[in-house]
DNA sequence: TTTTTTCATGACACCGGTGTCACAATAAGG
DNA sequence: CCTTATTGTGACACCGGTGTCATGAAAAAA
C-alpha cells in the first residue's frame, strides 16, 4: 500500500496539482468536468490529504486548545464531549490542556503551549475564561478564542454561557416555596465568575421573598467535595440549624449529604439539600439532588464551532449566546416541617 | 513580533540552515563552538521550531491518539492525566477518540481517524485493548500501539496493566475475612477483560475458603450505575438475603448502596458492599465504598512513554507490565453479625 | 611528509500541500 | 470583427523543517 498524494491524483487524472488542490478546496474556477474526473479519482485512489502539509502551507494546525482546571471530571468530560462534536464537524481536533496556573506563570505556560503547538484557536473554560490578563495576552498575541461559561459579557470575543444567576434564583426560590426561610448557602471557588453569579441569584430570591439574607449563613467553599465537608460542618454546627442548604455545586452538596447522614439527619424531612450542575453524583446518591442542568455540552459545542468559524474566516461582531440553565427537583428537598 | 523561523535563526547566526537542525535534534558532528552559538541565538531570538513543518519533513504528526468507551468519567479523566504526562515529556500531543462502534464499523473509523490525523500512535484502553479484530488491523497498517489494561498478554505489543483478578480476589477475601459466606457478585460488561477477570478473582477466593460458589448470586452488569440498579433489585429480592455484595465497579456499588438506603437496609450493618476501581464516588457517599484502587494514570503514563519511545526507535522486545491494585477499606463493609 | 580517515559544514532536493501569477481559450461588449 | 473581460489551467515558488551527499579541513595512520 504506497501512499497516495496530491501528485499521484494529479498524474492519474491528468491534470496538475494546483488544480487538484481547487477541487479539494472548493475553489471557483474549475470546470465542472475537471472536477467530477477529479473527485472520482479521490474515490478510486482512496486519496485523503495530508493534513500537515496543508497546515504548513497555510500556517494552520487545525487544532484547538481547550483549556480547564476543574475538580469536577463530569465537568471536564461534558466540555469535551461539545468541543469534539464541534470539532469533528470541521475536520478539527482537540488538544486538552489541564492547567492550574495562575497569574505569570499560566501566561508562560499559555505562551509556550501555543509557541510549541502551534494551535488554531483556544477554548477558555472557567475559571480561565474570566481572567483579563490571559484574555488581553491572547488578544495581544492575535490568537483567535472562545470562552465558555463566562459571567463576562462586556467585551468583544466569541462566549457562549448559561444564566448561572437566574439558575441560583429559580433554586433558591424553589426553596422557599417549599417553606424554608433559613436557607444556608456555600460558595465556589473565587477565581470562577460562577460562584459570584450564582451567590447574586441566591440572594436576589432572598430579596424577591422579603427573606432577610443573614451572613452567618453563608460559607466558602471550593467547588471541591473536600470543601463542602468544611462547609457542610459548620452549617450543620449552626444552632438553630438552617433547614435548607444550597451549595454552590453538586460535589459541595453531595458532602452537605453525606455529613448531614452520618449525623443521623434524614434529608430532605429534617434538612433540604439542593445542588448546581447535575452532575452524575446527583442522581447516583440517595436521596438524589434537587440541582440545576445547565447545557454544558451544547454551550462548548457551540462556542468551538463559532471559534473555528472565525478561524476560518474573521467575523467583525462577536457571537454572544446565554443558554437556559434548568431545574430539576429530586428528593434532596422537601417541604419544612 | 514577526516569526522566527530556522532561516533566521541560521543567518543571524551565520551558519547553514542545516547545522541548526542538527543543534535542533541533537545530532553529533556539530563543534562545540558552533553548537554554543546556534543555542544562544535560539535563546535570543526566542526561536521554537515548527511542529507542523517537521512533521511534514518526518512524515510523523506529533500525537498520538487515545481510544476510549467508558461510563465512567473519573476512568477517562485519569486514563487523559497519564497519557497526558507522558505526551508532555516527549513533546508529543493527546488526541482523545470517545467512540461507541464496534465490529466493521469501528475498523471503518479508526482508519478514518488514522488516515485524517496521521497519529503516530494509538493508545487503546478497555475495551478495546481485547478487540482482536482492531489490534490486527492496526498491525496490519503498522500503526503503532500500546494497550492499557488489558488481560491478554501473551502477545508481541505493548501492554501495561493491572492484576484485576488478584484485586477481586483480595476484596472477596476481605468480605470472607468478615465472615460473609454469601456475597452477591455483579459482572462488568461483557467486553471488558475486566469483567473476566474479576469474576475469577472472586470465584478463586470462594473457592480458596471453601464456600461453594452460587449462580443465583450473580448478576450481569455492564458498569453503569443504571444497570447496578436493576443488578441490585434482583439481589436485594433474594431470600434468603445474601449479607454482602461485590459489584464489579463502584458506580455499580453505589447504586447498590442507593437502593439498600431506599429499602430502608443499613449498610454495613445489615448488608456489605464494595466495589472496584476507587472512583471518586466510592469516598463521596456514605458510607465510603470499601473498593480496590488501581494506578490508572501510572499505566496510561507508562504506556504511553513506551509507545512514543517505540515510535521513535521501534523496539524488538514487546513492553509488559503488571502493577499492583490495592483494597481500600472505608465504612460500606463490615463484620457479619 | 604523504595518504587515509574522520569531522564539520553547507548546497540542494524533498515532504505534500497552497498562493501568485502568467497565459490561452472563451465569452461579452462595442 | 476586433477589443476587453472572464474563466480554466498550469508553472513555479514557498511554507519550515529534514535527508542525502559533496566538500574542505583537521586528525590519524602510514
Amino acid at each position: 500500500m504506497k501512499k497516495v498524494t496530491i501528485n499521484s491524483v494529479a498524474s492519474y487524472a491528468g491534470v496538475s496539482k494546483k488544480t487538484v488542490s481547487r477541487v479539494l478546496n472548493n475553489e471557483p474556477n474549475v470546470s465542472a468536468a475537471t472536477r467530477e474526473k477529479v473527485l472520482a479519482v479521490f474515490k478510486e485512489l482512496d486519496y485523503t490529504p495530508n493534513p500537515i502539509a496543508r497546515g504548513l502551507a497555510q500556517n494552520r494546525s487545525f487544532i484547538i486548545g481547550c483549556i480547564y482546571d476543574n475538580p469536577s471530571k463530569s465537568y471536564i468530560t461534558r466540555v469535551q464531549t461539545g468541543a469534539l462534536a464541534a470539532c469533528q464537524e470541521n475536520n478539527y481536533n482537540l488538544l486538552i490542556h489541564p492547567c492550574e496556573l495562575r497569574g505569570d506563570a499560566l501566561i508562560n505556560n499559555i505562551e509556550q503551549l501555543l509557541q510549541s503547538s502551534r494551535l488554531d484557536g483556544l477554548v477558555l473554560t472557567p475559571p480561565f475564561c474570566d481572567f483579563g490578563e490571559l484574555v488581553d495576552f491572547l488578544k495581544s498575541k492575535k490568537i483567535p478564542y472562545a470562552r465558555v461559561a463566562s459571567a463576562i459579557l462586556d467585551d468583544d470575543s466569541i462566549s457562549v454561557t448559561s444564566n448561572d444567576e437566574q439558575g441560583a434564583f429559580e433554586i433558591t426560590e424553589h426553596l422557599i416555596n417549599l417553606g424554608h426561610t433559613s436557607i444556608a448557602f456555600i460558595k465556589g471557588h473565587p477565581d470562577h465568575s460562577a460562584t459570584e453569579q450564582r451567590f447574586k441569584g441566591y440572594r436576589r430570591a432572598l430579596t424577591t421573598h422579603g427573606i432577610e439574607f443573614n451572613e452567618r449563613l453563608v460559607e466558602e467553599g471550593n467547588f471541591s467535595y473536600h470543601s463542602g465537608v468544611d462547609s457542610a460542618r459548620s452549617i450543620l454546627d449552626l444552632s438553630p440549624r438552617p433547614t435548607a442548604v444550597f451549595a454552590s455545586n453538586d460535589y459541595m452538596a453531595a458532602a452537605v449529604l453525606k455529613l448531614a447522614t452520618q449525623r443521623n439527619l434524614r434529608v430532605p424531612d429534617d434538612i433540604s439539600i439542593a445542588g448546581f450542575d447535575n452532575a452524575p453524583i446527583a442522581r447516583h446518591i440517595w436521596p438524589g439532588l434537587t440541582t440545576i442542568a445547565q447545557p454544558v455540552e451544547e454551550m462548548t459545542k457551540q462556542a468551538v464551532t463559532q471559534l473555528i468559524t472565525h478561524i476560518i474566516e474573521p467575523q467583525e461582531s462577536p457571537y454572544k449566546v446565554i443558554l437556559e440553565a434548568k431545574l430539576i427537583t429530586r428528593e434532596s428537598t422537601a417541604a419544612v416541617k
